[in-house]
DNA sequence: TGAATAAGATGACCATCATCATCTTAATTT
DNA sequence: AAATTAAGATGATGATGGTCATCTTATTCA
């Protein structure tokens, strides 16, 4: 039976939502059309009056999965001050309840090495979330510019290879890799050592 | 047609080999184990007088590529004075032409997000790899243990994740955390940021 | 040497999946 | 209100893939 604009619109998001859930849970591959619908508590047979493919499909999940995590991120980061902000990202960011939380994480945590066995397209949408993500992280530091930016995506990739790696192993090697990144985010983001430490999970 | 054990431990040499590289270029999903078998330039059917399933595959493959990960950087890092071990290998890692040989390169940059949703002995297996690994490399570096060993796996963790990431992305985006990555390395190891830059692609 | 064994080839099985065609029925349009 | 349209459901379809059964033939063991 036909929907009206609106319940489109609901649906549209729903399936949205759904998928840019599953794909990080289960990956590009693990995830099908069928699984997203279902979960969109829809049949699947009315997905392609809403994207024309899958990896359209993906796009639109990656686009959502980035604005969440830079909404988070913005949210967190808000009050902090400068010299703490590189810190308090990543005690957040490596935090056990986030590292656990693959389905509601980061994109890039989550995703990155299936988005590098895709298309073009996708890289391009992915490429835009982590661009925002660093600057968006590099507007709460201080310092010069380009410095700030290059702090921040330094600091990204340390945080985010580090939870990719700890969600792929064993849990002692997970403990060991993500409490050497945790430790050292203070002296890493060149914030003198002595500052005080301030909250442990902003995010 | 009956082999001898030679013939069938050179077969099992092959699968392995093929595997190690197509599942770090396909990923585990994507790489079959038809493809797997005709790339060792066998058919399929001779697959399971090998390994009980495609995950025991899976396990070898990555013992296998884990073993020339390592092997790689002792070589490379064998005669590097300890100062400068942790640029070097940060250089090597995030260079043009590693980052793009993904299927003989390191299998955390090019299957973590796989062996995140794979079970637990893919999953130790993995832990393992990454442990021997951060060892290999805390074993060129200066100080005391524990602390070689934690800048080691922090500054793994930043090198994979800026690979994960660039791979995954489009080339300006993939430039921009390869070279914040690259130029930092120094400041970032805890290394007089006046040292000799030393060479630049050690591995 | 002869019997037992097993490596690898061929082919089949059953499940999963992306996509499409069709149908129903309600929303839009005229 | 009648005619048109399209959202979503149901049910193919063709492809892919993990695994297994079977067959052949060379190897290995007695």
């Amino acid at each position: 039976m036909r929907q009206s604009r609106e319940a489109k619109a609901e649906t549209h998001q729903a399936i949205v939502a759904a998928a840019a859930r599953r794909f990080r849970e289960r990956g590009i591959e693990g995830t099908s059309v069928g699984d997203v619908m279902q979960a969109a508590n829809r049949t699947h047979g009315g997905f392609y009056r809403h994207f024309d493919s899958k990896e359209d499909l993906l796009v639109a999940a990656l686009g959502r999965a980035f604005e969440e995590m830079i909404a988070g991120l913005e949210h967190a980061l808000a009050h902090v001050p400068a010299e703490r902000a590189l810190g308090g990202f990543v005690r957040g960011y490596t935090s056990v309840g986030r590292v656990a939380d693959v389905g509601g994480g980061c994109p890039v945590a989550a995703l990155s090495n299936d988005v590098q066995r895709s298309n073009e397209a996708v890289q391009a949408e992915f490429g835009r979330g982590v661009r925002a993500l660093i600057a968006s992280l590099a507007a709460h530091l201080e310092g010069p510019q380009a410095k700030r930016e290059a702090r921040a995506a330094r600091t990204f990739a340390m945080a985010a290879g580090a939870v990719m790696i700890a969600r792929a192993s064993d849990q002692a090697t997970a403990d060991l890799v993500l409490a050497a990144v945790r430790d050292e985010v203070p002296r890493h983001a060149s914030t003198p050592a002595s500052a005080p430490a301030g909250p442990r999970e902003l995010l």
